[in-house]
DNA sequence: GGAGTGACTCGGT
DNA sequence: CACCGAGCCACTC
């Protein structure tokens, strides 16, 4: 077959799915940088909504997503907390306190990734 | 169409 | 570092 002509451009939500997707094991980025990377601005809770609607088959790597502080969203004392600290530090993140060092593991994809791989 | 709600963010105290 | 308040925006009643 040929390109999927009918495939034009992909939802908000599947853009935030895609550059979910892109972030490497071993890093981590933040709820308004992905938006930002997805071309949503001031869109980060449109993000989390994203993850949260986002079926368990596209295996995305949600958890490599935190907030603008290196801070696990969920509260502390929850299951989906631990299990995101569980998946993080199993990729060799530092998790302290629910926190992760930006400094260290922040995601900086460079420009040509981004214009290569995202199709808008 | 107004009010409430978030896996958010930023700046001030 | 913690707590607050305001701003933000899509979505649901």
């Amino acid at each position: 077959m040929s390109f999927p002509t009918e495939a034009a451009k992909p939802s908000p939500q599947q853009r935030i799915w895609q550059v979910v997707a892109m972030i490497p094991e071993g890093k981590v980025s933040s709820y308004g940088k992905v938006a930002d990377y997805a071309g949503l601005p001031r869109r980060a809770r449109y993000v989390s909504r994203a993850l949260k609607q986002a079926p368990d088959s596209l295996q995305l790597p949600w958890h490599r997503v935190i907030n603008a502080q290196g801070k696990i969203a969920f509260a502390s004392d929850s299951d989906a907390f631990r299990e995101q600290c569980y998946l993080l530090r199993k990729e060799g993140i530092t998790v302290n306190h629910g926190r992760v060092a930006l400094s260290e593991f922040e995601w900086q994809p460079d420009l040509a990734t981004l214009v290569l791989c995202l199709p808008f």
